[in-house]
Formats: structure tokens, C-alpha cells, sequence
RNA sequence: GGUCCCAUCGUCUAGCGGCCUAGGACGCUGGCCUCUCACGCCGGAGACACGGGUUCGAUUCCCGUUGGGACCA
């Protein structure tokens, strides 16, 4: 219905592991962006690290990047199928003399780096090899960019402003190592042109290699895209974000229960904002997404946010949707066996009365387990408090009573034990709770006769007189 | 060490010179509801880093200090 704008946007993540949450946030944004402006998202692998890289970890993001429901429009491309654009650029850079060869190893770099910082000057290369005038038999050389020495960058960048950069700080950085590979400066920088990409929205951490690039483009004869620099996600102690901080990839949410739009919801909210709304459904997001309402500050995680959000939208979530991730969990754990499926219209009744008070899918699932086994352990410290040699009384008149309810639903239960309170003197917690214990092993659980209803006949009065024979 | 960025409750944030005795959300907390736990509802504590300017007036603009972060090495 309507037509593409011109905007192109791209996610650029290196396969060297898992698919984290700041790369999470990097690549909604982009997308957000992206829909906002009925733009183009690419989906690029930069690969060039081949030591690093993996399929493996493609097939990580590329699944993660699904679950979230971020999809892309063209790619994935990766950067080891371009080599050999890359190296064209490299060979029209050297040939009109804007990059030269440097046959200085690291070792030697490394050296004079310590050297420079020992006499007290900035540990810059030295530019020793931009006066070569014949290659250094014996070495394979790298390639370096020859930027400008005078003047100044200025990043203009559509989060923070202007940002200008003394090309004398700048050094002469190497855009192809001595392996023939590209580095990430260089192969960024041809790839975003290359691919047309008009907006560069990524991490902060990628600001001071901005004006590098920018120099790149300028040397290749492209105009520069506008570049965007989100603020970072930082840890509990602001610090970067990392494992040490908890569950950090998209996979251990999975695991934790989580479902995609708490996440998507929750990191969006981080470092970007519309008024005082919290709650944001994908359209609502895409909607509201401007550049302009982004931070400048960093954020940091806060897993209890992200657990409330993650409680509100198992609230608001299809019932059958649910219950198929809830089952899937109890086969993954092997309480279900293979071909052992409750029915599903049950399952459904019993993830209903378990919603309310679940914040994760594992909860959920934790909390399923006593309606689906044979036979419970009860809690000892649950046992010691409600089922008392008192008790064993009234949970035998109950199930005797209990066994007489036609049909076994929720409305037919409660006069039953209303007039057991009544006939007894009692207080309902004096019944409800040893029932609970007797039914689910612990004292914690949805509304008794929700419970009796979802256990069913059987269970509920076997159960029950069990627990009253347990009493000594 | 150099360069760059950032700075409102514990956390995420609203605020784009007077509407602010600073609003919302999570968390914490008192109460209500109640068969447990939750949910829900009502209430509470809780922040403009500091110092200078600019201005009739600064959370908001400028400078510095401090603190934090990132990158390069």
C-alpha cells in the first residue's frame, strides 16, 4: 500500500557469539527506524575476523533476530563473499596514493608505541613507512590510509550533535592487515556505500571511529551517510553490559521464560522514551519511533522492569499460545513424555488459572507440574503447618462430600466447603489451606476451587485422602 | 595516557527558561481486598552531582570542577 522511501538501514553484527542485549537494542532501533520511515532493513555479517566467526553463530542471531520478530529486507550478506570489493577499493586508494604500504610488525609498533609513551607523546603511529619508497623484502605488508593532518572531522551526528575531531589525533589507520584481509573501519565503510545505507544508527562505541570513516568516504568519493550513536547498556555497576552482569543473550531470555515483545517492549524503553507511556505494542513502537527522542545517556538493565513487563504481557497473551509454550517447556524438562500431551482444552484451563501470578513461561510451567503428574511431594514445612491431626477430620468429610459433586466445576464446589465452614465453626483457611497442601504440596497456588476444578474428581479426592491417612 | 561522549529518585525516564513545593514507571514500603500467593485499588519514602556565570527568573542556556562511560593504545 504504500510505497519505500529511500531511507536504508542496516544491522551489522559479527558472528563471534551470542546475540546479545545491546546488539538487540542496536538492531530494534535500526528496525524501528526502518518502519517508521517505510525504509529498507539490511541484515549484514561482518565476518572478516575469521578466527573468530562462526556459522554457528549466525544461526544464533539470525534465530534470535526471528524470535524477536525483527525482520529483514534484504541480506544477509557477509562480508567474506565481498572480499573482492574490498580489495578493489584498496588497490584505487593505493593507486591515487591516499593509502600506502606499512611493513612495520606488530611487535615494532608495539615497541615504538612504548617508546612515544615513555618520552611523553601520544602513542600514534609514527608514519614510518609513508616514506618507502621500495617495498621491505622478506615482510607481507598491511595497508594504511593515508588521512589528513591538518584541520578538523566534525561528526554530525542526529543524536548528539555536532562532534568535531582534530585530524592531527587522527592517525594513519591500517585498512587492510598484512593477512590481505580488510579491517572492520575500512569494510564498514565501503560496505554501507556500497549498500546504499543512508542512516548509520549504532552503538556509542563507534563514535571515535566515526570520523576515521568519514575521511574513508570522503578518500573513496562517496558522501558520507548520517550517523546516528546510541547511548550504550550498561550493567548493574555502569559498567558495559557482560555475562557477568546475568543473562545477557537473547537465548537465556528464551530460557528464562521471556516472551518476545516483553524484551522488544522493555529495551526499546531503554535510552528512548514517548511521554510517560511504558507499555508499547510493536505498532505503537514503530509508530512513536524517532531519532529525536533518543538519549544521550547510557542505561542501565534492570531485570525487574523487564520481569514486570514480561508478567504484563503473559497477562494480555492468547491463552492457546501459552499453553503451547508452557508444554513445550514441560517436554523440554521431560515431565511430559513424547506423545503424552494433556488435552488441549484442559491445558488451556489450567494455564488460565495460572496466569495471573506468573511473571516468566517457567514459572508458569513450575507452578503446572502438580496437575500434571501421578504423585506430589508435599512441601514438609506446608505438611507441618496445615495438615494437623485436627484437620484429618475434615478433609475426610470433604471428600466424602466432594465425591457426591455433579458436575465437578468451580460453582458447584464452593457451597460445598461454604457449608463445611459453616456446620464447623471454622474459618475458611482452615480448610482451604490443608487443601491446598493436600493438592498442590505447597501453600502456594490459584484459588482453591479453580484448583479442584482444573485437578478434576480423581485427583482432587485421592489427593485428599492421602493427605488425611499422612496425618499422624 | 590521549581523544570523545555523558550527568533528574536505587533503576528506566518526563521536563526542551516561568505550568516544577520536579511528573510517570519498575523496585521498596504502609493499608484495603482476601482461602494462600498474586492481581487490583488507595497512600508513603525517594532525584535536578557541585561551583560559577547569563537572566526579572534556571532542572532547563554557557563555563569550570567532580564523577561515570566508550574508543585508541
Amino acid at each position: 500500500m504504500t510505497t519505500k522511501s529511500n531511507v536504508r538501514v542496516r544491522f551489522a553484527p559479527s558472528p563471534t557469539g551470542a546475540l546479545h542485549i545491546g546488539g538487540v537494542r542496536t538492531a530494534l532501533f535500526n528496525w524501528l527506524y526502518a518502519r517508521h520511515n517505510n525504509g529498507t532493513f539490511i541484515l549484514r555479517i561482518e565476518d572478516t575476523d575469521q578466527t573468530r566467526s562462526t556459522d554457528e553463530s549466525i544461526k544464533i542471531i539470525l534465530d534470535g533476530m526471528k524470535w524477536l520478530g525483527l525482520d529483514w529486507n534484504e541480506g544477509p550478506f557477509r562480508q567474506t563473499e565481498r572480499l573482492d570489493i574490498y580489495r578493489a577499493h584498496i588497490d584505487t586508494l593505493l593507486k591515487e596514493g591516499r593509502a600506502y604500504y606499512c611493513y612495520c610488525t606488530p611487535e615494532e609498533l608495539d615497541a615504538r608505541r612504548k617508546e612515544a609513551m615513555a618520552a611523553g607523546r601520544p602513542p600514534k603511529y609514527d608514519r614510518k613507512c609513508r616514506s618507502l619508497t621500495a617495498p621491505i623484502e622478506g615482510r607481507t605488508p598491511a595497508v594504511r590510509f593515508l588521512s589528513a593532518d591538518e584541520g578538523q572531522t566534525i561528526v554530525r551526528d542526529l543524536i548528539r550533535g555536532a562532534v568535531t575531531f582534530e585530524n592531527q589525533q587522527l592517525d594513519d589507520l591500517i585498512i587492510q592487515r598484512s593477512d590481505g584481509l580488510p579491517t572492520y573501519n575500512f569494510a564498514v565503510v565501503v560496505d554501507d556505500v556500497t549498500m546504499d545505507i543512508t542512516h548509520v544508527i549504532r552503538g556509542d562505541d563507534h563514535l571515535n571511529n566515526t570520523p576515521r570513516q568519514i575521511q574513508l568516504y570522503q578518500a573513496l568519493g562517496f558522501e558520507p551517510p548520517k550517523f546516528a550513536h546510541l547511548p550504550m547498556i550498561l550493567g548493574s555497576d555502569k559498567t558495559k553490559l557482560s555475562k557477568r552482569h546475568g543473562a545477557t543473550a537473547v537465548t537465556e531470555y528464551i530460557d528464562l521464560g521471556y516472551l518476545p515483545e516483553a524484551l522488544v517492549n522493555y529495551i526499546a524503553r531503554l535510552g528512548w522514551s514517548h511521554g510517560d507511556q511504558e507499555i508499547f505494542s510493536l505498532q505503537e513502537l514503530i509508530d512513536a519511533f524517532t531519532l529525536e527522542s533518543v538519549g544521550k545517556a547510557p542505561s542501565v538493565f534492570n531485570q525487574e522492569k523487564c520481569v514486570w513487563l514480561n508478567h504484563h504481557y503473559i497477562q494480555q497473551a492468547d491463552p492457546g499460545r501459552l499453553a503451547g509454550l508452557v508444554l513445550d517447556l514441560l517436554k523440554k524438562d521431560g515431565v511430559l513424555k513424547q506423545g503424552s500431551e494433556p488435552d488441549l482444552e484442559w491445558f488451556k484451563k489450567l494455564v488460565k488459572i495460572l496466569t495471573e501470578r506468573s511473571h516468566t513461561l517457567v514459572e508458569m510451567k513450575n507452578a503446572a507440574i502438580p496437575f500434571l503428574v501421578d504423585d506430589i511431594q508435599l512441601d514438609e514445612k506446608a505438611k507441618t503447618k496445615h495438615l494437623t491431626p485436627d484437620v484429618a477430620p475434615l478433609l475426610i468429610e470433604l471428600a466424602t462430600k466432594l465425591k457426591t459433586v455433579e458436575p465437578f466445576t468451580h460453582t458447584e464446589i464452593e457451597p460445598i466447603f461454604n457449608a463445611l465452614v459453616a456446620e464447623k465453626g471454622i474459618k475458611l483457611g482452615k480448610i482451604a489451606q490443608p487443601v491446598r497442601v493436600a493438592l498442590t504440596g505447597g501453600t502456594v497456588s490459584p484459588g482453591i476451587y479453580e484448583v479442584i476444578e482444573v485437578m478434576g474428581k480423581e485427583k482432587t479426592i485421592k489427593r485428599i485422602e492421602a493427605a488425611a491417612a499422612g496425618i499422624k
